[in-house]
DNA sequence: ACCCTCACG
DNA sequence: ACGTACGTGAGGGTC
């Protein structure tokens, strides 16, 4: 076998990545898309080539050889986009940090070089890769010297790969050919004019019969084709010229520095940090964690796989002030656990033997009472951890989660990074890759130790400075008294779950199809074709093209075939009520009859997730499935909660507050107008149209109380005359007359708006009441539409947020008193302004006053904050 | 993986 | 001139 040197087009390569793949920027704003796109690539080819040498070549920015043959040569280029500029020295930076060399020459391009490196690495007998984006290094092509072309194919890179032969095969010309054809094609990119009037094709024919251009020249009166013989005629020295120019030199002054070219082992601690800093997690676990990591850490890692060790290490953990304690879990099994009994003492107990998944759970358990545990997550662990609500716990997650709701995952790693001065550790991902958390304990993998012990020690180790953060930020009481006991409330609606009729949402799903399948019937006839309903792309080109229905264009892709557009041509167009009916089926079919049918559980009920660190403003969420967009403003939707049914002996007691937001409003801006409405009107919506509009109450016509609930939400959602207008298909104009009338109706009401955005700015972030904040970094921003965003932002999350805190505190408080009260009834779902509890028939009392005690007294605001309450047999009747 | 659409508050 | 209401999650289509 010979020795291997692979040679790479450090622009091109760059270029490619930069052009072909979607941009990505670090934490701090660095773009980085193409080094990523860059180092993609390389990790590729050096898997599948395994070169013993390896160079890169650049550009440099002084004018060449060419310039000094051609001046106008490249003279009309782009300039280079400020994303991708700022990228070449990132990626020098890695390739460095990487110990690769990179070679350029002034006076010469990186095609020149790569040339002349090829040549040597030839006469030194090695094979040749050469890996570029630009089909011009073809010529160098030869049997030992293969061309690396990575294009993207159905969004996946392949690599198009050129010997002398495949060359020849697939241009019909030889690599010293390509020169000939580039000269006579010309080149755009380049600058460099070509034969006008000769093409590909031509060309391709003309250096098949006659091998060159000089050739052809001398048998310039025997071509065919007019316009090419006339032009080739005139144009003769052009294209000499041209050839020179496209011609790569292979014999530049660069030394073939063979030592400097040896590959060693490019997966060096400076390169790991540099990953790390840029956000390439999915490069991280390609190094290998001995040789990169800086911390030490892994030295106070112990196995402990015993009983006797056990008890000894739970007895010792029961002693600690704290403990940081990570349960490995998922559906399949319980595999082990973490303890951080300091910040150099971490054990991992795997489940083995006696030491059972119970065993755990009860360790676990009893280290709630007599020290604090500290997880990552505590909500997860209750799955499989005794602790009970009165248990001392600290949430590492959540406490980040209110020091930045913006993140979308808070992981140890990136807490480590965050709160520990900047301390790397490696993450799940990098510790296992797709590996399961099973097939790791299965196999005994010490990665699972490593992943249980970092678990734990952040845990541990963030505790302190989480904590201190939250003082200082003044959200000490809101983690304490608000997020943390809603981690039982919350565990324990997830295991109650709800019963959920499966046949019935079968028979309603069945419904469903029937009417589905007219409709597709009638849709398809009235458009002359069959085609996909269910894709916008089709169905925009079936209405807007084929049958020509006036609609226009709105969407980068295509057209919109929104209900809001589609709804305004219903009128004139059958096909498109049908089209609205189908979409409003089929959305009903997959996403509830077929999606809540899907995760019924073998106790016939549905154990959904309520996500406690994902929105921006403090609410929760829930996932798998989310059970708080269930259909209620449709009748034939709302028909889906009669399959949500409480357990025999129990009923449901639904309670929901009214209008919670704009209650908020009213208190948080303390205009005196609207508590004063609050305190009078049974009808708030009614009220504003009156006072708004100046009549009387009893005289205000439905449109003009639906004007007014327009604008009372339009208000809560940070108003803005274009949004307002659009919900109620009006002008600007007159949109912007109601906020204007709504804001002399109320005139505190936009000096607390305009403090908030004010505040917003100054200090970088909105509070809720009780002092949870959002950070407001659009408000910076010298893009118009993202400040605007801002503006809105500032204005809705303290009302959105503190109505989420009130209800939290609710939740909290009727969960503390169902069980103090020694009650069977349960919680269920939280609906962000509506609880639904579960009520034993002999509570139903005693339930309807927790909650109507409860949501009422969990803040105490300058207007009441009512409470609607309705039972029922079912979720729909309960409504 | 991303867009579109649509369900809820 | 920009081109939007605030906050979510899920399914289907497309590339």
């Amino acid at each position: 076998m010979c020795e291997k040197i692979l040679l790479i087009d450090g622009h091109s390569i760059l270029n490619r990545a930069f052009y072909g793949l979607p941009d990505l920027t670090n934490s701090e704003g660095l773009h980085t898309g193409a080094v990523y796109g860059f180092l993609n690539i390389l990790f590729k080819v050096l898997g599948e080539e395994k070169p013993e040498y390896l160079a890169v070549a650049f550009d440099r920015s002084e004018p060449t050889f060419r310039h000094a043959k051609y001046p106008e040569y490249k003279g009309t280029r782009k300039p280079m986009p400020q994303e991708l500029k700022e990228q070449i020295p990132l990626l020098k930076e890695m390739l460095e940090k990487m110990e690769i060399a990179t070679v350029s020459l002034a006076g010469f391009e990186a095609d020149d070089i790569l040339g002349t490196l090829a040549k040597k690495g030839e006469e030194k007998g090695m094979d040749v890769i050469i890996l570029s984006g630009d089909r011009d290094l073809l010529q160098l092509a030869t049997k030992k010297t293969m061309i690396r072309l990575p294009r993207t194919a159905k969004g996946q890179t392949v690599i198009e790969d050129y010997k002398e032969d495949q060359v020849q095969e697939r241009y019909l010309v030889t690599p010293a050919q390509v020169i000939e054809l580039k000269a006579l094609m010309g080149d755009a990119a380049d600058n460099i004019p070509g034969i006008p009037g000769v093409g590909e094709k031509t060309a391709t024919r003309l250096l098949a019969e006659y091998g060159s251009i000089e050739n052809a020249f001398s048998h310039v009166e025997e071509i065919s084709q007019k316009r090419a013989r006339e032009s080739l005629r005139e144009n003769y020295q052009m294209a000499q010229l041209s050839k020179e120019l496209a011609t790569i030199c292979t014999n530049s002054p660069i030394e073939f520095e063979q030592e400097k070219f040896q590959l060693g082992n490019i997966f060096t601690k400076e390169a790991y940090e540099l990953c790390r800093k840029l956000d390439f997690r999915n490069f991280l676990m390609k190094f290998d964690p001995a040789e990169v990591n800086e911390n030490t850490i892994e030295q106070d890692f112990f196995i402990c796989n015993d009983l006797e060790g056990c008890e000894a290490l739970f007895e010792k953990a029961g002693q600690a002030e704290a403990v940081g304690i990570a349960l490995l879990w998922d559906k399949e099994g319980v595999y082990g656990a973490g303890l951080a009994l300091g910040e150099d003492e971490m054990y991992y107990v795997p489940v083995e033997g006696m030491v059972t998944a119970a065993y755990l759970s009860d360790k676990i358990g009893r280290l709630g009472k007599s020290t604090t545990v500290c997880s990552m997550d505590v909500k997860t662990m209750l799955k499989r951890a005794d602790l009970t609500p009165d248990a001392n716990v600290f949430d590492c997650g959540i406490a980040a989660y209110l020091l930045n709701p913006l993140k979308s995952t808070y992981t140890y790693e990136e807490l480590a990074k965050d709160y520990l001065d900047g301390k790397l550790l490696p993450g799940k991902e990098e510790l296992l890759g797709k590996i399961s958390l099973k097939k790791a304990w299965e196999e005994d993998m010490p990665e699972l130790e490593h992943l249980a012990c970092y678990m734990a020690y952040t845990a541990f180790a963030t505790r302190a400075p989480l904590k201190a953060k939250l003082q200082e930020t003044g959200m000490w009481k809101v983690y304490t008294e608000i997020e943390l006991p809603l981690v039982f409330t919350l565990d324990s609606m997830e295991k109650w779950g709800i019963e959920v009729k499966g046949e019935e949402l079968k028979n309603y799903g069945e419904k469903l199809t029937v009417r589905i399948h007219e409709l597709e019937k009638l849709i398809w006839q009235q458009a002359g074709e069959e085609f996909n309903i269910n894709s916008p792309k089709q169905l925009g080109v079936i209405l807007f093209e084929k049958m020509a229905i006036p609609g226009g264009k709105k969407t980068k892709t295509g057209y919109s075939t929104s209900a809001d557009i589609l709804e305004k041509l219903a009128s004139e167009n059958l096909i498109i009520n049908d089209i609205l009916e189908y979409r409003q089926l089929t959305k009903l079919k997959s996403t509830y009859a077929d999606g809540l049918g899907a995760v019924i559980e073998k106790d016939g009920r549905i154990h959904s997730t309520f996500n406690q660190t994902i929105t921006a403003t403090g609410r929760i969420s829930s996932t798998e499935p989310n059970l708080q967009n269930i259909p209620v403003r449709m009748e034939l939707g709302r028909l889906i909660r009669k399959v949500f049914v409480p357990e025999a002996g129990f009923v449901f007691l639904d309670a929901d507050y009214s209008q919670i937001e704009l209650r908020v409003l009213a208190h948080m801006s303390g205009d005196e107008k609207l508590i004063k409405a609050y305190r009078e009107a049974e009808d708030i919506h009614r009220l504003t149209a009156s006072q708004v509009f100046h009549i009387p109450l009893e005289e205000v016509t439905p449109l003009q109380r639906r004007n007014a609930k327009a604008v009372n939400f339009g208000i809560v959602y940070g108003i803005s005359s274009f949004g307002l207008s659009q919900d109620l298909s009006i002008t600007r104009k007159e949109a912007a007359a109601y906020i204007q009338k709504y804001f002399e109706t109320y005139p505190s009401i936009k000096g607390f708006l305009d403090g908030l955005v004010e505040q917003g700015k100054e200090k970088g972030y909105v509070s809720t009441m009780f002092g949870r904040r959002r950070p407001v970094p659009e408000l910076k921003s010298s893009n118009f539409m993202q400040r605007s965003f801002g503006e809105r932002v500032a204005m809705n999350s303290p009302i959105q947020g503190t109505a989420a805190d009130i209800i939290k505190i609710a939740m909290n408080r009727v969960y503390k008193r169902l069980l103090d009260e020694k009650l069977r009834s349960r919680l269920v779902l939280q609906v962000h302004d509506e609880l639904l509890i579960e009520t034993w028939k002999d509570e139903i009392p005693q339930v309807s006053r927790i909650l109507e005690e409860e949501m009422k007294g969990a803040a105490n605001l300058a207007v009441e904050l009512e409470v609607d309450m309705h039972q029922g047999n079912n979720w729909y009747e309960a409504k």
